[in-house]
DNA sequence: AGTGATTGTCATCTAAGATGACAATAAGCT
DNA sequence: AGCTTATTGTCATCTTAGATGACAATCACT
């Protein structure tokens, strides 16, 4: 295992959570955006996809709330996987102002190869550590991420910190 | 601790840990620079004078290459920097076309309060987990860092990939 | 009916990253 | 010495991503 105390790597914040977890989160949303982009998709995609893919006919506001993103950010994406055919806007049943999301038949195709995408991406990315230190590793970091107030949450960055629902000024 | 299976979680996403990374790194990074900014700090310059405090005197292209960053990105951190009167360029004794960066007597004092903040930062993150798992988790994270080839780096997203030394195109 | 919040949308502003070009200088080869 | 190639710092530009504010339509509450 790595020398903790990290002066042994020459570099004067790697012995910083706070550092290696920006520099390797960077670099994983970093290389997933590139793995996802050959299926014409980015990570705020797939995100959203996913989500609908436990719940459709959800609002844009419920799946922004639920992905931690800003709901105009939502607007764009909905957008464009509504331009490739992979979603559509229905009338939702309860409010008029609200749109239903739902899936179209093509969606499940896409969205099984992008997961397949996502599980490469988390190999290589564990491919370093063994099976129980993975398993380690993640329940850390799911104790970080409640900790710290995250929401759900997409790869995209956060809107402008924890716990954003509509909107939030600093 | 957390449930590792993450369906409990209610997000699709939650149990991988490409996903938690690039959450918690991004909320990481932005909730860093956001305490820095105060000090009139970004998290580049703060890297920047950490890597000067540990070696003088080094070129542009030797400090981009530590940091992982772009030298044409160095080019305005060092500007900004030296605009500030917390460094300065001197020429460089082996080598006309570069300059030696050295920090100024100032710069201590600034680099002492922001090496409080990240401190701070730090302890906030990992306020959640004890001390074992702090070790822990930063010893796994250094390992990843390894495998992964990530360079020292900076807080600042990626160049482009890890060993990105003077330019790299895809 | 009226008041204030919420939803989806659009326009805009800013910051960040990537890319390409360039002069000055170095390093190596013949 | 001369020539060629690589490197350093710099600048300009292009593309994104993110944040912010505004707005009409609609809802919820009184």
């Amino acid at each position: 295992m790595a020398d903790v105390t990290a002066r042994a790597t020459g570099h004067p914040l790697a012995g910083r959570a706070s550092f290696l977890l920006s520099q390797l989160g960077a670099y994983s949303a970093h290389e997933f955006a590139k793995r996802l982009a050959p299926l014409g998709m980015r990570p705020g995609h797939f995100g959203l996809l996913m989500h609908l893919s436990r719940g459709e006919g959800q609002s844009q506001q419920r799946l922004a709330d639920a992905m931690g993103i800003h709901r105009n950010v939502m607007v764009g994406l909905v957008d464009e996987l509504e331009d490739r055919g992979l979603i559509e806007r229905r009338r939702h049943p309860a409010d008029r102002r609200a749109h239903a999301i739902h899936l179209t038949g093509t969606a499940h195709d896409l969205l099984g190869r992008a997961q397949r995408v996502a599980d490469e991406h988390e190999a290589e990315l564990l491919a370093g550590i063994g099976e129980d230190d993975r398993t380690y590793l993640i329940a850390l970091l799911q104790h970080l991420a409640e900790h710290t107030g995250l929401p759900s949450g997409v790869h995209p960055g956060l809107n402008d910190n924890p716990l954003s629902t509509t909107s939030r000024r600093c």
